[in-house]
DNA sequence: GTGCATCGGTGCACGCCGTGCATCAAGTAC
DNA sequence: GTACTTGATGCACGGCGTGCACCGATGCAC
């Protein structure tokens, strides 16, 4: 799910030029904000032709959010890396947090990107696309862990976790909004969130 | 929340330009198909310049996705006006209901619009923008509803209920493409669905 | 009713967006 | 090496979204 297989020189090429993309427009976010990022001014900072930018991403936004892309993405794969006895809450639990938790750059970038899209209004609309697009993934890889279990619960499920999520990210990002964020937190957030859904949302 | 109270002849004015540009873009969408719809198009149907569309609208997505916001807001409306003894999901379920089953021009549009959006991916993002918007406003009155609740409950709960009635939505309209969407059947859906969910999630 | 302040509707201009098309050069297969 | 494939680029064009200035209808005070 990070980078497949790079056989030939193209592919290589093709991948490095969308990364390029993606990494600009990232940083141009974040420098100068959102409102100020024009596709021009990301595909110059890339050093790539304004066409170009539009043969690997349909709009600013889109390229914005590959990074949060890649993030969900990460989540789903290792969800699926989770062992079988887990439940379904409780790996995707452990599968958030080890993406949150990674100390590398891709982890940062996840977490400035969230940042970012809290501070962005204009960004939520293809967030929660991409979200959307994530609980496809997400209750395709719930099928394969459960034994033939009936389309209706296995999409209710995906799409309540996932916004369960949404939820509790937003809190943790809203109160640590600029201090290093405390993953312990997060994990009691989620933990706790997760225990309210498995126990009965009803009161 | 239909038609508060027009009163001076500026507001009435106000009110229905906007509803003749929110009528003709649904109308435009459902005869010619979203991607045929320009701005331009929209208010040259409701003899209105170009310009006051903007005033009015921000791009023609949002247009269109009014009547599906007027149905989100008529939802939780009905929501708040439910008997204060029905539990959270009980209220929601039967709110849901009064609305899609309205037999009125406002109830089979707000299907309409539900049905066209199922068909333009381009849409989806707004919508769900639409229904996060709506997911505030029904927290607040979870929060009225409720004694004291903490507000990671309240925010979990209205996001999880409304993730929820997405997808029983979404498999209704799957189902009835083209048919008279029978009621009873997402009375079914709904049901089943809240019941899972307050039942407790995790299998 | 008259005069004045307010405010919505409109036209204009401008910069950015997203895409079809033709072209060029680098990569690939033989 | 030769010919094919395909990604990068420039160009042009229609649509989008908005600031600005103007005008005429509305509302208000007298």
């Amino acid at each position: 799910m990070t980078t497949a297989a790079p056989d030939g020189r193209r592919e290589r090429k093709k991948l490095a030029t969308r990364a390029a993309l993606r990494q600009a427009a990232l940083r141009l976010a974040l420098r100068d904000g959102v409102e100020n990022v024009t596709a021009e001014r990301i595909a110059d900072e890339a050093d790539i032709a304004r066409r170009t930018f539009f043969n690997y991403f349909s709009s600013k936004e889109e390229a914005v959010l590959a990074t949060a892309a890649l993030g969900a993405e990460a989540v789903v794969a290792r969800f699926r890396a989770r062992p079988a006895a887990e439940s379904v809450l409780t790996a995707l639990r452990e599968a958030v947090l080890e993406v949150m938790d990674r100390d590398d750059v891709a982890g940062h970038e996840h977490v400035a990107v969230l940042r970012l899209i809290r501070r962005a209004p204009s960004l939520l609309p293809q967030q929660l696309s991409v979200l959307a697009a994530q609980e496809r993934a997400l209750a395709a890889a719930i099928t394969e862990r459960l034994d033939g279990p009936d389309d209706a619960y296995v999409r209710l499920c995906a799409t309540t976790a996932f916004a369960a999520l949404r939820v509790v990210l937003d809190r943790w990002l809203e109160r640590a909004d600029d201090a290093a964020p405390p993953i312990d937190v997060l994990r009691a957030e989620v933990t706790d969130a997760f225990t309210t859904l498995a126990g009965g949302l009803d009161r």
